[in-house]
DNA sequence: CTATTATGTTACGCGCCAGTTTCGTTTCGT
DNA sequence: ACGAAACGAAACTGGCGCGTAACATAATAG
């Protein structure tokens, strides 16, 4: 084939890399704060400080527009934990996951609820992503507590992704409460240690 | 006070019935189907073979008609289960309890996740609902189990509660996946069943 | 310098939906 | 019978967001 068509021969004024950025970042901030189907292409513009045609000569509209916003974002990396005591590293690892979730998932699952039905690339789309975030959250304690020989289940780094933010959305949404300390006690003492713990 | 305002001296054609209750059926279905922010009055009237001037003589807006739909709906009662038998109790009411998730809570937690942004009372109103829905769901097999002498946690049907519907709409939502007859094995022997009895 | 492209501003046409109004008809209470 | 109110159908106004186009200007490659 020898490269059917070249790269753009670029001739001409070059597209501002700082306006990337700021498109995609505004669009992160807007869906976490309106939802997906509020999101206008107008409010990203204006707060990403840019002008509407600059938005739609990059991305053909809004599915592809919240698509690359989401890919571009960056997950939050999870705090180090102490080895050798595998409460402490769970009370630490899920208070920052609720928090996490509370502060920015929260927007972006709204986005997939709704963008599902109409867009089933773009919440396939969000899954992966979701799903490549969940595991780079979940990993962090458990390599700790297998080299410092905690007794776990088989699979306990899948139940613990499977359980810990589930029941944490499901608190925020259906319920209506925020992730206190109490609550991050409950999960982990009544929920996830004795599932985790070989029994 | 004696009655301040009289009760509408009712004098001319009364308001139909059967039209109530067509309103708020058809308001369910397309909610369930398009989701809060898709649905429109018009779209309502039309799936209920009304006329909107009918709709928005009983209800001022799309927050109020959602609400009295949610409100109107009654909630499916769950399978009766066989006494002395946890685990068969759990299997019967967790796959039962995925199907309605599957089939209609979806719907209505889409609009949750919505319409919590745009309109917080209408927000508490589907909270109350759900925690009311949720309650009659999960108080089936816990009361079979107690009478026929198994020994549960302390708190086994409020934790059940929290981790059951929890779990189910997080593989639903975010992991796309339907809840087969393998998830809700893995759920009730892996999570539900060493959580519950008293260890 | 010149051609070429990006950018901001502004404006436009289009479609969709909200909420209201009109009108002729129907159904009730009195 | 008579008046009042609900009903369906249709039309209507208004707002809003989409996606595009028209300009003038800025930045860059050659």
């Amino acid at each position: 084939m020898s490269d059917g068509r070249r790269p753009a021969p670029a001739r001409g004024r070059p597209r501002d890399a700082a306006r990337d950025v700021a498109i995609l970042e505004a669009t992160l901030l807007v869906l976490t704060e309106v939802g997906y189907d509020q999101l206008t292409i107008d409010a990203v513009a204006a707060r990403a400080g840019v002008g509407k045609p600059t938005v739609y000569r990059r991305y053909p509209g809004k599915p592809a527009l919240v698509a690359a916003a989401v890919e571009h974002r960056a997950p939050g990396t999870p705090p180090a934990t102490p080895p050798g005591d595998l409460r402490a590293a769970l009370l630490v690892t899920v208070q920052w996951l609720a928090d996490q979730i509370a502060e920015q998932e929260i927007g972006l699952l709204g986005a997939l609820f709704t963008g599902m039905r109409s867009d089933p690339g773009l919440a396939a789309e969000m899954r992966r992503i979701r799903r490549r975030d969940e595991a780079a959250m979940t990993e962090g304690p458990f390599r700790n507590a297998l080299e410092s020989g905690e007794r776990l289940v088989p699979g306990a780094a899948e139940l613990f992704a499977e359980i810990a933010p589930a029941v944490i959305v499901h608190r925020l949404v259906v319920a209506g409460q925020s992730c206190d300390h109490a609550f991050v006690d409950h999960l982990v003492d009544d929920i996830l240690l004795p599932l985790l713990r070989r029994r």
